[in-house]
DNA sequence: CTAATTCTTGACTAAAATAGTCGGAAATAG
DNA sequence: CTATTTCCGACTATTTTAGTCAAGAATTAG
């Protein structure tokens, strides 16, 4: 799991698009002038999470992109990993150069977090990041996010 | 919040001298032979460290580094912290090109995010890391998380 | 004291990733 | 047809990452 500034326009333009994208598609440059990331870095964007199923075109005047399913079944992880094609990290793999070493250890130790800080992206939707908005669901409860967050 | 290959290797790091760091002092040299990071980079690095307060040196012969403080004291979050210098992201700030437009709005939602993620890196101790029993008591609940995302 | 060890610092460099540019081709609505 | 918009590849500038090098300061073992 790899957290760039590639990931956060990819996330934002994702979000734009949830936004403002009702029955019409919604252009690049619509998104460019509101999102201030220049077009033809949203096209290389896009073209990735058209790759990753996450966007589907339609070409022409008129035309532009609109989200490939719910915004409640488009999650963050998925942005991120479309845009990301993360790299093995491993300097281990297959190869024998780690055996008793702490070289293999600390690096499951921190794949083992890299997963879960994935897992997490994986349940936040676009959907519910939109929410947020609504202040019907605000819910300000500090004691609950120690709860949830600390090891229990 | 960024998560880069420099934090993985900070990160790294801050877990070799976990392990490995008993009542002596770690040199940066037993770290690069053993996490294959450049000597020279790690001396970058734990410089920053130093200046976070996460490490204390001792120099001469039998010096190296120690944690400044219990491995159930230093989080995830401080050693990325540490090494990032995290820049401000926003494209607003204090000038009104951003009024009533999206702008803001998503970029608000992802800080929100980033938010989140931070959040949950500085539960995260190096002891945390290294106590492998019930892995699961360590992992995010996304439905409480989201409960806190904040509305501005 | 001396010498080896290790951190400390700064300047520099190579390589990679990031972000953006450019020119054109294909599709399509009007 | 024409304007709009995606698509696509090649190219470039900038920044970040990772590493190198060299000199120097502190400390300790012997």
């Amino acid at each position: 799991m790899k957290l760039t500034t590639r990931g956060r326009y990819a996330v934002t333009a994702m979000l734009d698009l949830a936004i403002n994208g009702g029955s019409r598609p919604v252009s690049l440059a619509d998104i460019s002038g509101r999102q201030e990331i220049s077009l033809s870095y949203l096209e290389q964007l896009f073209a990735k999470l058209r790759r990753g199923k996450l966007v589907v075109s339609a070409r022409g005047p008129g035309g532009g992109y609109r989200l490939a399913r719910s915004r409640t079944e488009i999650f963050v992880a998925q942005i991120i990993d479309a845009v990301d094609e993360s790299v093995d990290v491993t300097n281990c793999q297959g190869k024998g150069n780690c055996h008793q070493g702490e070289t293999c250890l600390t690096h499951h130790l921190w794949e083992d977090l890299s997963g879960q800080i994935h897992e997490f992206l994986s349940h936040i939707s676009l959907g519910d990041l939109m929410d947020k908005r609504d202040p019907r669901h605000r819910r300000m409860s500090a004691d609950g996010m120690l709860q949830t967050l600390s090891v229990r």
